[in-house]
DNA sequence: ATAATTAAGGATATATTTATCCTCAATTGT
DNA sequence: ACAATTGAGGATAAATATATCCTTAATTAT
């Protein structure tokens, strides 16, 4: 069985959806950023954020406002000279799931690998039960990395 | 530590994507419908197979385009009357593996979950670590089920 | 108070994916 | 040969995700 190469150029049809969308990768790096390099008392502006992480500035706004809003977000954000965004001790202890559920992104990846929106545990279809180990793998890691501690490894590229 | 519900609603942005794309899923249930229902002596109308999985048509027929080209499809067709589509029992024993190459998905996995250009094991993300063992099991149990396997499990709805 | 700085948020533009439509080519049966 | 059936494939449309721009609101320092 020799290896395949898809057929994307040979096709109108393209697929470039990334695992998780690019909102959700941006909402992951701009928050690893944000933990790594501001505080408090040393806040990083939208502008610092976006090169840090290697996004578009106004849409990085816009993805950092749904991970500021109140009583929801994750991420602290001031206005004014000196503002920014910073990450309080508390909100560092919660995992990274947190991030991924502010982005819409853990109902996408509940859903049946095939898309049958009639899929379920008592009706599977029939790569229900393996992707479904999979699926709980991913979700048990995603709960219990931190953001504290995926900012603790500096040697990281991010 | 209460759930926190996804600000879609509040925010222009939206994350819909699903984890393989729309097309990928459509291929996948395409490859699973056509593999149990048609064969070489019966085989079934992109009308059949379209209605089958719940997909609309013509887009079903681009999506078997891509699963048809000469040297790499893994499904045969046939124009004319009593024409339509099958899969050979040869192509039958490929795993699923081969649609997600073939629709580009592989790729898609392999890539950084965070989406950074420059991540790879000497230089890696805060994730990759915990990402990759995932990742390598996705693809283990991609590469093992066969296409055979799946359309056998007929009390699956798909 | 005023000016300066910074995020919030609405409106809009661009790119990509998804979907439809129509004509052509291939095959079959008469 | 001819008519009918079916997929192939190009052109185009619609929907969605991504990206930009501009004005407003909040805060700080002078």
């Amino acid at each position: 069985m020799k290896p395949l190469k898809a057929v994307k150029l040979f096709s109108q049809i393209q697929n470039g959806n990334p695992v998780f969308s690019k909102s959700t990768e941006y909402a992951l790096r701009a928050t690893i950023f944000i933990a790594r390099k501001a505080s408090k008392e040393k806040k990083a502006t939208i502008k610092m954020v976006a090169e840090g992480i290697g996004a578009p500035q106004s849409f990085t706004a816009k993805i950092l406002q749904q991970l500021t809003k109140k009583n929801t977000g994750i991420i602290s954000s001031v206005t004014g000279p000196s503002g920014g965004l910073y990450i309080s001790g508390e909100a560092k202890k919660r995992s990274i799931f947190t991030v991924l559920e502010l982005m819409g992104e853990i109902e996408v990846i509940e859903k049946c690998i095939m898309g049958l929106p009639k899929c379920n545990d008592a009706n599977p279809c029939s790569m229900h039960k393996s992707y479904k180990i999979i699926k709980q793998e991913l979700l048990r890691m995603l709960r219990e990395k931190t953001i504290e501690e995926l900012a603790r490894s500096k040697d990281a590229i991010l």
